[in-house]
RNA sequence: CGGGACGUAGCGCAGCCUGGUAGCGCGCCUCGUUCGGGACGAGGAGGUCGGAGGUUCAAAUCCUCUCGUCCCGACCA
């Protein structure tokens, strides 16, 4: 390997500063004026615009319409839910100018939006023949955050937001899991990433909601990044917001909502769990480029190689393939392969005169690097195959990670030693105190990601009273 | 928001201590030779030294403030 190779650290040596390196040397993001603001490039967008397609494709399905609500929000709107305000206070941007006028009330720039949906909302539902209400809106938030990170924490993100109303809690219910498990389905099958579901503890419940849900996934540093989460908010804001409606029996009474969210920061997640020391790697679902060729030509072949890798791109475009082809002359073969790594591109196909005499192309898989050299008949196909052999490898890799790296702890101690010496997942009952997960988090920094459907029972590690199992992590 | 470090060409850095005409590597542009794991030669372009104020005959260099970045902690998608 030649030095420009090394100029990206070594995942396993330096993993923040591999993980901003990465970012500006696959051209995914770049740095804004503002702290905390970043410019989203066409490479980094596009891996957005496959997800965000993905996500929306699933919210349809479940019957959920997009619109879009306003991006500035009274003051007076925020601070109808008491626990909403407080919760966000901290991270909010004001405007109180507009265009030389001092303004009579100060406009926050959405943090999220509940507060002014339900101002819509109010409006909206009369009935019960009005509900549910099931609509998703894509757009941007701002949080005055004070420690940022290219997608991982960004003042400025971009995420997806659903707010739905419903005439009964049962329903409200079942669409916070149903739309937990569009999260979960999203995660597993185009982003491969394993993550783990389940509530989040009382304090690490969004400010406002009766409950909150979590998909939690494993980096490979060891440490959790809440993914996305979907929340129950009960009557809570249908009181605060005063929104009723006439039920079958002619009361009048408050619905039951849920919100759910997931953002840029799943980006952030995808290049911490499937990066290594070489760049990114894309699962072929959601990689704006599936496979890229590169010719490699000498001087007097240079142009039927370059035709023949025209004609092969043109025909594996066509079998339906997300391709490139690699034609600038001003690069070598080897730089172009170590480039094309580096975006994390699923599979490179080479093609050079060797090739062209024999009627084959030599493929290259970015999750394994194993080569093989294939008949240029069978190419449309291999490819293809390869396509759902390698998502699903992408996705086994990350799972088998997370196993090695999700441990039980059967003593205070060795909780303390897992976190400090390994990180990963820990599992141990808690019993349900604020106290031993506060001592918890000021003894070792973990945190309680989420508490898993499945309950189990068992004895507190730090009180000893009975409680059920949580998963414990060092957190993003 | 605390503790520490750092802002000099697109990127990585030297110069600052001891003030005196801004440098190196990579990248970029032109031409030629190259091309199966980051090719080579020759020419060339590019910086009000993060910003504001101060000290001085003179500031990248000294002083003050400010903005930003990174690391380690407290809060969050």
């Amino acid at each position: 390997m030649t030095e420009a190779v090394e100029k990206l650290v070594k995942k396993s040596e330096d993993p923040s500063r591999w993980y901003l390196q990465l970012v500006r040397m696959a051209k995914l993001a770049d740095y804004g004026p503002v702290r905390g603001t970043f410019a989203i490039r066409p490479y980094g967008f596009e891996i957005w615009e496959r997800v965000q397609r993905d996500l929306d494709d699933r919210f349809k399905a479940t019957g959920h319409r997009n619109a879009y609500f306003p991006l500035l929000i009274p003051e007076s709107y925020l601070k109808k839910e008491a626990e909403h305000v407080e919760g966000f206070d901290p991270e909010l941007a004001w405007v109180t100018i507009g265009g030389r006028e001092e303004l009579e009330e100060r406009l926050a720039i959405r943090p999220t939006s509940e507060s002014i949906i339900c101002d819509f909302y109010r409006n909206w539902i009369q009935s019960y023949r009005d509900l549910p209400i099931l609509i998703n809106q894509w757009c941007n938030v701002l949080r005055w955050e004070k420690v940022t990170r290219p997608f991982l924490r960004t003042s400025e993100f971009l995420w997806q937001e659903g707010h739905t109303v419903h005439a009964t809690a049962q329903e409200a219910r079942e669409e916070t899991l149903r739309m937990l498990g569009v999260y979960r389905d999203c995660f597993y099958e185009a982003m491969a990433i394993p993550v783990l579901t389940g509530a989040k503890s009382p304090s690490e419940r969004f400010a406002g909601a009766v409950e909150t849900y979590t998909c939690e996934g494993l980096m490979g540093d060891g440490r959790a990044l809440q993914a996305a989460t979907s929340h129950d908010l009960g009557q809570n804001f249908a009181r605060a917001f005063d929104i009723t409606f006439l039920d079958e029996n002619q009361d009048r009474v408050h619905p039951y909502q849920t919100s759910w969210g997931f953002s840029t920061r799943t980006i952030g997640g995808l290049i911490l769990v499937h990066g290594d020391d070489r760049g990114l790697r894309l699962p072929p679902r959601i990689a704006p480029t599936q496979a890229v060729i590169v010719p490699i030509w000498r001087g007097k072949n240079k142009g039927e190689v370059r035709r023949e890798a025209e004609a092969l791109y043109t025909e594996l475009k066509d079998s339906g393939i997300r391709m490139e082809v690699d034609l600038d002359e001003e690069h070598s073969p080897g730089w172009k392969f170590n480039e094309h790594e580096l975006r994390g591109v699923p599979v490179r196909v080479e093609l050079g005169p060797r090739d062209i005499e024999k009627g084959q192309a030599v493929l290259v898989r970015r999750d394994t690097g194993e080569k093989e050299f294939v008949g240029r008949k069978e190419l449309a196909e291999k490819l293809e195959g390869l396509m759902g052999e390698i998502q699903e490898n992408m996705l086994r890799q990350a799972e088998t990670f997370r196993e090695e790296n999700t441990r039980r702890a059967e003593s205070y101690e060795e909780f303390k030693e897992i976190i400090a010496r390994e990180r990963g997942f820990v599992v141990a009952p808690w019993d349900g105190t604020e106290e031993t997960e506060q001592k918890i988090k000021e003894d070792t920094r973990a945190t309680i990601r989420l508490l898993p459907f499945e309950r189990e029972e068992g004895k507190d590690l730090v009180s000893g009273r009975p409680g059920r199992t949580a998963i414990f992590a060092r957190a993003y």
